[in-house]
DNA sequence: GGCTACATGTAACAAGTTACATGATTTT
DNA sequence: AAAATCATGTAACTTGTTACATGTAGCC
């Protein structure tokens, strides 16, 4: 991945809605973006110390006891014309790899009946990841502005989890003719 | 990514349809597996020399002139076991990175004006897909059997793309309103 | 009494991309 | 005449995962 890393991009993103500790920006994204993006404290925390090499964002130390210091990244304006930057240029499109797909792909050359297993596997994960999101729109504060965006991601999940539904449904069909 | 590489068993499962060379394993994935699968030339060269040497596959040498020997890989008995074996395996979902997605979000709270660029642009990517997948759709023999999964696969593209169309109009109006 | 959430990190390792290197043949 | 396709590969580099290490606080 000789490629500019994404995850700065996503912590900047992150320490521009406010000061957050390297646990937070992992929680909030898992919170809001699950259904497009990820990262791992074994990117975050190296990511957030070469940040404050780089003057992307200051740090400030809270000592507590018998924990932990607990350390609160700000965001500089270096960090901010950085996010700027990027914002500006057209995203470039991550390659997909979808191992369900690749294995019903292949199981249907060699073992059709573990194809079954696995596109139900797959429409269950499905079916289960649209109920959490419909609980999450319920829990939803229709009022807060800043929820535009929370709201907009669990419908983007509901309506790929829906179309993968979908598909599940119809290939089980052609595979059933068979 | 200590994990278990993903590239062996999508050769494998190349493989398994018959002897290929490594040009044309990358060259049918995109063919029949662009919206689920990618593998580029430099996992996958590699790759094939480390699974002769693990005995998951034999090699043939077919010497030409003025141009590089062409080597035709096949599975061995031992290859088909451990495409079984994974094959047997739940999938395990993989980790989502959306660009795209990401930037509009971020958007929403640093240049809104951006994101408007950016849901444009990502729903002409969508269109475009959708235009590519209904011309291939047309020049599909319907009576091939083989087609089955490759008629399946560009339906998953349709319906993943068209869902994101969806979206991408939903948010639009969504974000207008503000 | 046990599980989950809070909170920070590192080391080992593997995976994966891109650019480079090379050149014939076929199509537009 | 240029562009795309066929065909193989490597080296440099970065990204990213997982397991480990550590411990408190709060909830059920």
């Amino acid at each position: 991945m000789a490629r500019e890393s994404k995850t700065k991009f996503a912590i900047l993103g992150m320490l521009n809605q406010g000061p957050k500790c390297g646990y937070e920006i992992k929680k909030e994204l898992e919170k809001s973006a699950t259904f497009f993006w990820n990262e791992s404290y074994g990117q975050i925390y190296p990511m957030l110390k070469r940040m404050v090499r780089e003057e992307l964002a200051t740090i400030e130390v809270i000592a507590r006891e018998d924990q932990p210091d607990m350390k609160i990244y700000t965001i500089s304006d270096k960090g901010t014309e950085e996010l700027e930057r990027w914002l500006k240029l057209p995203a470039d499109p991550h390659p997909v790899r979808n191992e369900s797909m690749l294995k019903i792909y292949f199981g249907a050359n060699t073992t059709p009946g573990m194809v079954k297993t696995h596109i139900t596997r797959y429409r269950d994960r499905m079916s289960q990841q649209l109920r959490d999101i419909e609980d999450q729109q319920e829990q939803l504060d229709e009022s807060a502005e800043e929820a535009l965006f929370k709201k907009l991601s669990l419908r983007y999940g509901e309506l790929l989890s829906e179309a993968i539904q979908t598909w599940c449904d119809e290939a089980e069909k052609e595979i059933s003719k068979l």
